[in-house]
RNA sequence: GCCGCGGUAGUAUAGCCCGGCCAAGUAUGCGGGCCUUUCAAGCCCGUGACCCGGGUUCAAAUCCCGGCCGCGGCACCA
């Protein structure tokens, strides 16, 4: 109890600055993910803020699937719950959840009452002239926004049974006709995709008239009691352009906290690049190591917390951000280490034999070395001569002459070294002879294991493969996080037999 | 080009709103030492930053102006 007391103080987080208007009770925020792929990093910090400040003022946290887009942004029907099975493992939970395009009816009742209001107009024109009016400073002359209310509605309804094709007609609202920014200018509330050609995966070709994002989200947070809205830099301007729908329909705007963008160094985040890799011919999962998906950095070792704690540490800023991974590691590692099995692997084994061991050597190694309850196992050497692995980096290091300690066994001198192979002569058993010397302490495998170890190294584009001998009996569990000793942290990815062999499979994490 | 936002050590962040207690805190990294049967963890010491230039002021990282640089938006995407 006091060590844990004591963990916590010394990985102590960072607390969240205050949401600014917030009274404990009365938050509420929302998580509004767009189901086309999977959330990466850079999605999971305003769902990880989000849901942090409604625990932190006891309010509700909402997710909301915005899926309004089946034609350029056509959602992956696999996505939504790949994205809940995420946001759970990161230990988030949610009150209420919403998917957008099961709502169509109600945006259609809140688009006739906004064109009742005058607050927006059907647009029958091609877009080339709305935009000649727009940008000559003629909008306001513009005929479609002339319209009456009635006319309007009129057209509305033609829009909704299917009138017009793709690009025949939208739904304006109408704003400052000469607001510097133009993107602002009657922007854009309802446009027409065919369905019958790009179907939705949830409704099909239900619906052939769609909100865009500003007008289903302005009217959804405000339908739903949405109080704060965390949310990327990104979108200030369609801040802007909702306030217009607030203010015909006299509703409150929530108040909204605007961040920068995140990175994570060496870690690939853009989705066109996942998928030209896809395209490439390799074998590409969503959780493949190298991305900054939830799901790459889970099956990498990284833990939930880690990622929370990296998240809530960047803050809210404005600024933009790139995590470094050392960073990431590092937390990581404090979280993970306590933990953490300590295996042995050698990688690119070397065979070494040993002359004149007096008697068998059980060396009982623990799995942790400051925590004995975790348990430990027995290596054994053979007598009179011992045969074992060693690895070839730590190979490479040795003299003949030299001495060099095998961890928790015995301490040897070499005596001859070829390139595969190393004799060596038994010395002493004792640490103290061997910090005497000052021998390097190594770590070595039974020559009888049969357990091969493939550690996949992921770097920047590239995995590395690291191949290996294990310990006679591994006792891992997939999903289980360990430390190769003097190797680093990886993560247990699969165990299998290879040809009889048992072979773990892990992704390495970090050192 | 037009709108908008921002610039604190290698990285991330605190401080900036309400100028002095900041010759700038913390984490990580890096260098050195201790400890240690891992190149992990732990402990100690050290290292390193206010974008530039003006102005206001007794006093500026903090306020004002200009410049430079970075980023976002300018979609019938979210």
């Amino acid at each position: 109890m006091l060590e844990e007391a004591e963990k916590r103080k010394k990985t102590e987080e960072k607390r969240l600055p205050p949401l600014p208007g917030a009274e404990e009770g009365r938050v509420v925020t929302r998580f509004a993910p767009n189901p086309d792929f999977v959330i990466h990093l850079g999605n999971a910090r305003p769902a990880i803020l989000s849901h942090e400040y409604a625990v932190m003022y006891k309010g509700r946290f909402i997710l909301r699937f915005e899926d309004t887009d089946p034609r350029t942004k056509t959602p992956l029907p696999e996505a939504y719950e790949a994205i809940r099975e995420d946001l759970r493992w990161l230990g988030i939970r949610w009150d209420e959840e919403y998917i957008q395009s099961l709502r169509m009816e109600i945006y259609y009742e809140y688009a006739r009452r906004l064109i009742e209001l005058g607050g927006a107009y059907v647009d029958d024109k091609p877009a080339q002239v709305f935009r000649e009016y727009r940008n000559s400073g003629r909008l306001s002359q513009y005929p479609p926004r002339l319209r009456s209310v009635e006319e309007n509605l009129e057209l509305w309804d033609k829009m909704l049974e299917g009138s017009y094709g793709e690009g025949e007609a939208v739904l304006r609202v109408k704003t400052d006709p000469d607001h510097p920014d133009p993107s602002i200018r009657d922007w854009v509330a309802f446009r027409i995709i065919d369905t019958s050609r790009y179907p939705h995966p949830l409704t099909g070709d239900k619906y052939i008239v769609w909100p865009t994002y500003n007008f289903a989200a302005g009217v959804d947070d405000h339908l739903l009691g949405v109080t704060h809205i965390l949310r990327a830099r990104e979108h200030r301007q369609n801040t802007m352009k909702q306030e217009y729908l607030y203010r015909y329909m006299g509703w409150r705007y929530p108040h909204v906290v605007h961040f920068g963008r995140l990175k994570l160094e060496g870690f690939i985040m853009s989705k066109s690049l996942m998928k030209s890799l896809a395209a490439e011919g390799e074998e590409v999962r969503l959780d493949d190591p190298r991305f900054a998906t939830i799901a790459g950095l889970r099956r990498r070792g990284i833990l939930p917390e880690t990622i929370r704690r990296i998240i809530i540490d960047v803050g809210v800023k404005q600024t933009d951000a790139s995590i470094s991974y050392t960073n990431l590691a590092s937390l990581n590692r404090s979280l993970v280490d306590p933990e953490a099995r300590r295996l042995i692997a050698v990688i690119d084994p070397v065979q070494l034999v040993i002359h004149g061991v007096p008697e068998p050597v059980k060396a009982e190694i623990p799995y942790h070395p400051s925590k004995p309850d975790m348990g430990s196992r027995v290596l054994v050497l053979e007598a009179p001569t011992a045969k074992a692995y060693i690895q070839r980096s730590d190979a490479e290091q040795l003299k003949v002459g030299d001495m060099v300690r095998l961890m928790e066994a015995v301490n040897i001198v070499i005596t001859r070294k070829t390139r595969d192979r190393v004799e060596a002569k038994y010395h002493s058993r004792s640490i103290e002879e061997a910090r005497r010397a000052s021998a390097p302490i190594i770590q070595w495998v039974p020559a009888s294991t049969k357990t091969l170890v493939t550690i996949l190294k992921p770097e920047g584009l590239r995995i590395e493969t690291l191949q290996g001998l294990g310990e006679p009996e591994p006792k891992a569990r997939i999903g289980e996080i360990v430390q190769f000793m003097r190797i680093g942290f990886a993560r247990i990815d699969a165990i299998r037999r290879t040809s009889g062999q048992p072979e773990i499979v892990a992704i390495y994490a970090h050192d």
